[in-house]
DNA sequence: CATAAATTTGACTCTTGAGTCAAATTTATT
DNA sequence: AATAAATTTGACTCAAGAGTCAAATTTATG
């Protein structure tokens, strides 16, 4: 009997999706640096090795694309959400929560992207229902922190507003080749986070 | 004698200049609203009563106005660092400051635009110059709350980016028709910016 | 009113980049 | 090797939006 788990390599449907991923996070890289009408299709095509007309053998389109990405980023954070998370207040669980947000942004190609307003109504209403969902998740587990006496009043979707803030903007200046270790800054995030909300 | 203060509306050259202005900061809207890319010269000037062509009368090309956009944001964080801040402590000083910062982003039409990368080689120095100014300025401000004992130990650049993050995320959720009123977010910030770095 | 300067416009041009497609090439299968 | 399926390509089309310009219109001035 043939060992499937070595065929994997050679199965024809596995080899597409795997390319078509790394088109998509290829795409996302540059979308992240560059902005998403400043990174054209053949140039990204070109950082693969190929001509934008192959690109579009695995893709629909660019909006189809930078729809992918946000999905991306938006599983990843659910995935992370999903976890069950320890620690006894609600404040642990949400640090522990953004350790892993900050460590799943810098390490994965995963990026949360800002430039929603180039989706076509349909996307841009998925992309924000999505974000909206999170935002709210995390708006719960703030309140949950105010009621169990570890984070302090005021506005939860301030609070969480501002540090998620944050994360957003570490999309502008993160380099990942640059000194600071992403450990090092999910460290330092989570208690600058932590500690702006506390009780 | 004829008085030159009444005179001042009829003066053609501050005519011109302040139309000038309104174009850009229309034009800013728009760029924060939809994105540089999305927003197109015409749709401003339709915005504006205008015609495309009558645009163009004022400024000399859409990426101009986007350098100009910054430069303004720039120039009124300037003006705000200027200024002789109150407060024993840089702790003090610097909460000072963000209060100011979130003020004139809400309150002003200026905000912090993220898309830097649609301007050209020349500018897009000039602007990452401004930037790195002010944040310099601010960083030091931090390395001097921890001399002084106000601001606890850490990276004292991972502090500020932290917080500026929250200042560059408000321009893409914050609704000056929206309930939140902007001393509100102003005065909620810079106590949770404060927390967040306090010895 | 006549003249000049300032402002606005309609109708263009030009460039860039997305997306297509039939044909060529590579890879797998018998 | 022959055949078929998968992948890639060169050479295109097409649309959108930036920017131009001569002519029209408005506004101010003697």
């Amino acid at each position: 009997m043939t060992n499937l788990a070595l065929k994997e390599p050679f199965n024809r449907e596995k080899q597409f999706t795997a390319k078509r991923r790394a088109v998509i996070l290829a795409a996302g890289q540059a979308f992240r640096r560059q902005g998403y009408h400043n990174a054209s299709m053949t140039k990204i095509a070109a950082n693969l090795g190929l001509t934008k007309a192959a690109l579009y053998y695995y893709i629909h389109n660019k909006e189809e694309v930078l729809y992918e990405c946000h999905l991306m980023a938006y599983d990843a954070m659910d995935e992370i959400l999903k976890a069950k998370h320890d620690g006894a207040t609600a404040l642990d669980k949400l640090e522990a929560l953004y350790v892993d947000f900050v460590n799943m942004l810098t390490a994965s190609g995963v990026s949360l992207l800002t430039d929603v307003n180039s989706l076509g109504e349909e996307n841009k209403a998925d992309v924000l229902a999505r974000r909206g969902k999170i935002e709210r998740k995390i708006i719960r587990l703030v309140k949950d922190g105010q009621k169990d006496g570890s984070i302090r009043a005021g506005d939860a979707r301030l609070h969480v507003f501002f540090f998620m803030g944050a994360l957003n903007w570490l999309n502008a200046w993160y380099d990942a080749s640059g000194r600071l270790k992403g450990e090092d800054i999910a460290a330092h995030f989570a208690l600058q986070m932590r500690a702006g909300i506390r009780s």
